[in-house]
DNA sequence: GTCTATATTAAGATAGAC
DNA sequence: GTCTATCTTAATATAGAC
């Protein structure tokens, strides 16, 4: 049953990084073998050196992948002026990325600490630059004197942490629908930043 | 070079254990080798199983003696009967015994997937019982009318993660002290909880 | 582009001498 | 209790045939 040659490059590509993927959010990038992924997209390892130079570079690539989507998708992102609807936006948007990139968020979360020297500078980069649209919407918010902050730093991590948490647990078929989970969010988030929404909830 | 017979021991078992933890949560279960771990404590790697069965044992038992110490730490503490004083209480605790057990609460976060099943279900009931602290916290203070909370489960599972994520940026000489850390913390989380603390913010 | 085969290294774990 | 030596398995990566 040995495959004719070169018939399934262009499905082998892809899929080769979306079992890397799969496999490494299941069970962790050290754990996983390059023979593991080989067996799930259905080639020999040695076809897998077609498509990435080693095992370091599929890894690199989910995460800078990832990173740049998640930056790209909230530059097209419609802004508002108001710092509170800025909030709700960037929560909505937020949570909605990371609803249908599940595994991709996990990997990014968990694997950081397994990218070579050179690969994690570049990836912390990019999660730096998503930590500070966060914290330009609390600044903006202080200045507006919508937000009542004690630390601003403190509150957008505080903040990141509350919407990481949700993958951990976050199911398709859970108790709560996207819109519920994104409103009690919404709401909990604006609660941490003091703002007056507060009141209309009472 | 060779040492003496027996001259080690009493010192190697806990070496055995903290270098496993240290090196757990550097590199993750998955990457350190026993021969890591060997070269760490200062012998051969055969002398490592005189201290435990196998390398999952190290991984389990470090888990393992975590979580029970922790929920042994709180039932020892203190309690008040106000639900804000037991959240303010909680928080601290929580904030106070993870500054001091870093490199074990981040190793509880890591590697419980690399737990095989029956580890993974003796730790996991231990972090729910923890859970289950808070969230009783929380009840309480809805029959006492001290928190407007719309969703208890997602309400317990925003402030574990705002909590969790101090693990991933303390320092020990960073910017904030404990003391800063926690009375920060204790505010944004009753704000989460609409507690009446927020009028005294104003 | 994929296969088979292999080079090389290293892993977890064990046996037996001291 | 620790050492040296070793068994067995499996890892990443490459070479060359088809």
């Amino acid at each position: 049953m040995a495959r004719t040659s070169g018939s399934f490059s262009q499905k082998t590509a892809p899929r080769v990084a979306q079992t890397a993927l799969k496999l490494f959010a299941k069970y962790g990038y050290a754990s996983v073998s390059m023979r593991q992924i080989a067996r799930d997209v259905g080639v020999q390892v040695g076809a897998l050196y077609n498509y990435t130079p080693d095992k370091q570079a599929l890894l690199f690539n989910i995460l800078l992948q990832h990173m740049e989507s998640l930056l790209v998708a909230w530059a097209r992102y419609p802004k508002r002026t108001d710092p509170t609807d800025q909030i709700n936006d960037f929560i909505q948007f937020h949570l909605e990325f990371h609803f249908s990139k599940v595994d991709e968020v996990f990997v990014a979360y968990m694997e950081l600490r397994n990218l070579n020297p050179q690969n994690f500078v570049m990836i912390e980069k990019l999660r730096c630059d998503y930590e500070t649209v966060l914290q330009k919407i609390l600044n903006a918010g202080l200045a507006a004197e919508q937000f009542q902050i004690k630390d601003t730093k403190i509150a957008t991590l505080a903040i990141i942490g509350m919407l990481k948490e949700v993958g951990t647990w976050y199911r398709p078929d859970g108790r709560l629908g996207k819109p519920e989970i994104i409103s009690l969010y919404q709401n909990m988030t604006l609660d941490v930043l003091g703002s007056k929404h507060a009141i209309r909830k009472k």
